[in-house]
DNA sequence: CCTTTATGTTGACATGTGTCGAACCAGTGA
DNA sequence: TCACTGGTTCGACACATGTCAACATAAAGG
């Protein structure tokens, strides 16, 4: 299947915003038990190797999303794909949307702009 | 032990470059398996909520460095929280030194510095 | 319907990880 | 030298995780 001509195309993604669990940057005071655990979460989705290369495939990608197909060449069984991109999803990274026989993946940019500043130079 | 009068007290902390391993914000271009490789393993050190407790504790903490003993209330045993306190540091998010009695530990400024630039609004 | 292609899900397995208690090491001070 | 305290290392264990092959589902086209 070559994947060249795109379905439909919706989605202009405007409202975004299952967030709402705010942090502070990690040097501005001791992190409470919840706010690590939440926090500790989004870490860990992009603490593996091949998540971060597939989310960064999909982060760096034309529009800012992409099909699995285009990102499936990180040297894992397309299972291991799969399994690897419901978890970024489960940790709130990405949203999936299917259109007709693909899905496309793309990032969820509040919850990219939250880790931004739980690293700021913290003063 | 009170621990209220720091010994010597050294280190202005100065140079500190470790690092050497670039990488491109996430949403540049995808990263390449060494790439992701060496950055997977500073994010995984941060997806644990102790490690995140601990490394805030640290990086919120006066002079930006702490004594062991100073953060050890997390909620697990004092062995695990040296465990933890390794993995930050094998990470190179941490650097130790003992000074007396005392263990002290402060984080890598650059490193954190380069996670920050990973999360930038990228492209 | 039946095939084909694209993804997701399940089950199983090896490996990694967090946790603790016990033993151990490093300074301090009698 | 000996005891005491702060911290690390060790050994063991339960549990989580990454991986794959096999199976299941979804859409498209005969």
């Amino acid at each position: 299947m070559s994947r060249t001509e795109v379905p439909p195309k919706p989605k202009p993604m405007t409202e975004s915003g299952p967030e709402g669990s705010y942090c502070p940057p990690l040097g501005e005071r001791p992190l409470t038990a919840g706010e690590a655990e939440r926090t500790a979460r989004m870490f860990k989705a992009l603490g593996d190797p091949v998540r971060l290369r597939l989310f960064s495939a999909i982060a760096s990608h034309e529009d800012g999303e992409a099909c699995v197909c285009d990102i499936s060449d990180v040297g894992v069984s397309q299972p291991t794909v799969s399994h690897h991109l419901k978890k970024l999803k489960d940790a709130g990274l990405l949203t999936s949307q299917r259109r007709g026989t693909w899905v496309y993946y793309r990032v969820e940019p509040s919850v990219l702009a939250a880790m931004g500043r739980l690293l700021a130079p913290a003063g």
